[in-house]
DNA sequence: GTATCTGCAAAAGTTTTGCAATCCA
DNA sequence: TGGATTGCAAAACTTTTGCAGATAC
């Protein structure tokens, strides 16, 4: 992987910025350094670094796929009504997987995290109004 | 939420054909038994049902977005090289969350997963290949 | 009877790709 | 120099939406 000055800018993009940004919105930021980088390259990249492990990729559960410089096992809360990604602000004992047995012979594991999937509460809040309708 | 025969043939695609299914696979095999059933249809079933907690949707990394109809807790591995997602096939402790942690308040949760990405044994394979080249 | 649900078709949104030019090693 | 990378534009793919008619309760 060559070093290049758009992976640069994307990579530390995504680490300075908010987390769990979506492509569009790494694009638009790395544009403020990068005038002329193109949302394909941003694209190209954010796969490039995720295969490579560096960075992590997220679902997607709001239809755009996310992306997290973080790559410490951590929680992550998704909401099925509004999209929005969560990182789950206090700590709790990860899940500890047996990475010698044999399923697990050839893969190669980057990163893990536990994920919750519901409602926010703000959303929780809206669908238990309609319910009352 | 209505009883509509769309619905409960949608679900039942779900439970019984392989886990993991996008929409159009969903689509495809649900046809097989209502055959004039739109794909329109099924992305609300399957958007409803998951608002509703009655089964889970996926994160799509591979673009498209998933679901299961399995809803204990339990744990996945995605390859980031060609999207798949596979159950993790043995049993260990899942984290446990403190449900009660005042960040908690207010949001519903419907399912929890532990989430591994990385390489599958023959991406895995295949990269280093590449790297020998 | 009426709000929900469906099929159809069009629209919207997101991601990938072909190609020629450019850049890094 | 040679292969990796980029920008551009078009294409591909996935998901959502408006609407009129059908359906469940």
């Amino acid at each position: 992987m060559r070093k290049t000055e758009q992976r640069a800018c994307i990579l530390e993009a995504l680490r300075e910025g908010p987390p769990h940004s979506a492509a569009d919105e790494v694009h638009r930021r790395v544009r403020h350094k990068l005038p002329g980088i193109s949302l394909a390259t941003v694209y190209r990249n954010l796969d490039l670094l995720s295969r490579q492990g560096l960075i992590r990729r997220l679902g997607g559960h709001g239809g755009r796929r996310r992306y997290d410089a973080v790559r410490e096992a951590h929680g992550h809360f998704w909401c099925l009504a509004c999209g929005e990604v969560e990182d789950i602000p206090f700590t709790f004992p990860q899940p500890e997987i047996d990475m010698t047995h044999p399923w697990m012979k050839g893969r190669v594991v980057y990163v893990a995290s536990t994920d919750l999937q519901g409602l926010c509460p703000s959303c929780a809040e809206k669908a238990a109004a309609e319910q009352k309708d």
